[in-house]
RNA sequence: GGAGAAAUGGCAGAGCGGUCGAAUGCGGCAGUCUUGAAAACUGUUGAGGGUCACACCUCCGGGGGUUCGAAUCCCUCUUUCUCCGCCA
């Protein structure tokens, strides 16, 4: 969430920033300075009368220990009306301050200066594209076609063991999932980032402090027994790691990869765009992810983008990164690079992995700070990006390295399989 | 799942219902000393709100209560530890 300091220093920015996003938060942004100022007013009200029973109770303390049992009788009578005054306040204080909060919950995070105006995802800005589209053969079949050819991932069963959207990988698609895993972790551990293995279940308070709760709540299965979550992407619990943390100076940049599985109820999307493994309610996804200092936290962002690039040139797969627009930008996210793969067969892009710079918005709720060098605490910068989510790279190696014979590995990952083809 | 015990500042660990934001030790930071370092000594060292800056207010796991007054008493939730049961 934004900084009540940032809105009024920033305001005509805000609001034209967030113009961006196709939202007009001119009412917002108003009415969020006027309930702090209303805020600070009722705090500075209640702080008085506080003040005012501190001093109270310390003389009646005083006046019983010097045995003036009387006067201090008398001056007990008058703590009644004050703890009236007070308790009143305090409740007006508690409601202004959640009105407060949940107006600030429903203000996304201001658009970097780079991101383009939208009102689709049409509008997402292409901004670098790398590798040969190959030309396959006349038969060449989509991944959930060459899924069952090969008899490497059933979808059918899954419907049987618990639903649409929860695929089993079997022999060497199970294996070559695995074996990418592998391969991602250890490109990302090369490349500086501590490999973490993280809780798939997260509380409310993580939910809340990456932004999926209050509102997202629908995105994220429930297991209301326990009110527990299932992560929705590893960047919940892998940024919760830092919730209420104040690190040193010293300490950042951090960075941290982790592998999990994601669950995402998707309610609402079926169809054939969903086909195969391009929308899953469970999926794999690696995750990168970094706490940065303010001043080098874009730069961050460019070597995460050139991080991932690696990834793909050695897979060998066709891409492109996109500019999100506002539109289709993260509500948590001030800018989003989006990597798509491109997958002949289908002949469309998917999405394979989105890269993002959250700023303060995150590092905000989660109390997320760090000591700067005047000794103060000041809020860092989160990012995160999946480096890379699983099943549509399966889908683009599968449907781009097909041949005639089966489906040639890629070099790299052949170590990792210990196979070269699934024929 | 059952029975007990506990939860205090970065860590360890005191704390009688009033003067406790909290002793003490360690750690951290600054300084003295030293060619430098160590040791020793001196000072300093939680977070949030508020203010131009002070003042002031809040926070001793979370929430609620008793009281003029709660870290201290009561209720409740959560977590941790020990024992039992179950178990990869």
């Amino acid at each position: 969430m934004l900084q009540v300091p940032f809105i009024k220093e920033n305001k005509e920015t805000v609001i034209k920033q967030l113009a961006v996003r196709n939202i007009d938060a001119t009412k917002m942004i108003e009415d969020v300075i006027s309930l702090d100022e209303d805020r600070r007013q009722t705090q500075t009200l209640l702080d008085n009368g506080l003040a005012e029973a501190n001093t109270l109770s310390k003389e009646i303390g005083d006046l019983y220990k010097s045995g003036k049992a009387a006067e201090a009788n008398a001056l007990k009578e008058k703590t009644t009306e004050l703890k009236e005054t007070t308790k009143n306040l305090t409740e007006r204080l508690n409601d202004i301050v959640e009105a407060l909060n949940n107006l600030l919950y429903k203000i996304p995070n201001v658009p970097h200066a780079s991101v383009p105006k939208g009102s689709t995802e049409e509008d997402n800005e292409e901004i670098f594209r790398e590798g040969d589209i190959p030309v396959l053969h006349s038969e060449a079949l989509p991944h959930w076609e060459l899924a069952k050819k090969y008899d490497i991932i059933d979808f059918e069963l899954g419907n049987k063991i618990t639903g649409a959207g929860f695929p089993v990988y079997k022999g060497k698609g199970a294996r070559l999932q695995r074996a990418l895993i592998a391969y991602f972790l250890d490109k990302n551990t090369e490349a500086g980032y501590t490999e973490y293995q993280l809780p798939l279940l997260v509380n409310e308070a993580s939910g809340f402090g990456t932004g999926q709760l209050p509102d997202k709540e629908g995105q994220m299965y429930h297991v209301t027994e326990d009110n527990l979550y299932l992560i929705p992407t590893a960047e919940v619990p892998g940024t919760n790691i830092f919730r209420d943390v104040i690190l040193n100076e010293s300490e950042l940049p951090i960075g941290i990869t982790g592998y999990t599985p994601c669950f995402r109820r998707e309610a609402g999307s079926y169809g054939a765009h969903v086909r195969g493994l391009n929308r899953l309610h469970q999926f794999d996804k690696v995750e990168i992810l970094r706490v940065e200092h303010p001043s080098r936290s874009y730069q961050a962002l460019d070597e995460m983008v050139a991080h991932v690039k690696t990834l793909l040139i050695d897979l060998k797969l066709p891409y492109r990164i996109l500019r999100l627009c506002g539109a289709d930008i993260g509500f948590t996210s001030a800018l989003t690079y989006d990597f798509e793969v491109f997958s002949t067969a289908q002949d469309r892009w998917l999405e394979i992995s989105s890269v993002s710079n959250f700023e303060t918005f995150q590092a905000n709720r989660l109390k997320l700070r760090f000591k700067n060098a005047e000794g103060k605490n000041e809020l860092a910068h989160t990012l995160n990006g999946s480096s890379l989510a699983l099943p549509r790279v399966l889908a683009g190696i599968l449907e781009n390295y097909q041949t005639k014979d089966g489906i040639v590995i890629p070099d790299v990952l052949v170590p990792y399989t210990g196979f070269k083809i699934i024929d």
